[in-house]
DNA sequence: TAAATATATTTAAATATCTAGAATAATAGA
DNA sequence: TCTATTATTCTAGATATTTAAATATATTTA
């Protein structure tokens, strides 16, 4: 977990809402068709849509997201699904605390 | 305390480091001449010299954390202070613990 | 009062990053 | 094969970063 990596993330408006809305996939995010639950996360259209950001710079977003380990990519079929990956989220805010 | 804007100052080594060096300025810095402690932090010119960075970079560093809340200036004769914001610093880690 | 020092601000230039849009690639489903 | 979804690449314009140099301001010292 690199702080540098992931509080360049966290400084964005758009990329810090993905996360919050990753958080709670019921309330942000119609279903899916595929599949009846957000245990892999949500599929990148959706969130596009919901962002309302070109394609090209939500697919970057999620990439550098995932460079730094802040979500974790799940192929379903034609989609990829993207879900917060918990563990490094607490991980970078009890590095924080302790360290700056 | 603006999460985005404490990310931003948060995503550059030089800043981080800065915040670093203040939570213990009788290891990092030299004594100032002019007082005998660091209850009000460190002078400009001691950060520049341990940064590495121009003058005018490290102002307008010094700028944004003050105006992210994160360190706070003291003025002693010629000199700028700046010490840590405590309590801003700790706000944000809970705010993450929160919100993200 | 004048000169020197510390810091802030401004300007210009070089470099880097952001974002969109278009095009293309890769993968999977029909 | 054809279509849909996502990733990648490229170009281009907008914005941000960083330096250097110059100027401004406040304060101390001579």
């Amino acid at each position: 977990m690199n702080i540098i990596e992931v509080s360049k993330v966290l400084s964005n408006k758009t990329r810090v809402d993905i996360l919050k809305w990753l958080k709670d996939p019921e309330s942000n995010f119609p279903p899916h068709k595929d599949i009846d639950h957000f245990d892999d996360g949500v599929c990148v259209g959706y969130i596009q849509d919901k962002a309302g950001l070109s394609q090209s710079t939500i697919s970057t977003f999620l990439t550098a997201m995932q460079n730094a380990s802040l979500i974790i990519p799940t192929r379903h079929g034609k989609w990829t699904y993207y879900k917060r990956n918990e563990k490094v989220i607490e991980s970078y805010i009890e590095t924080l605390g302790k360290d700056l």
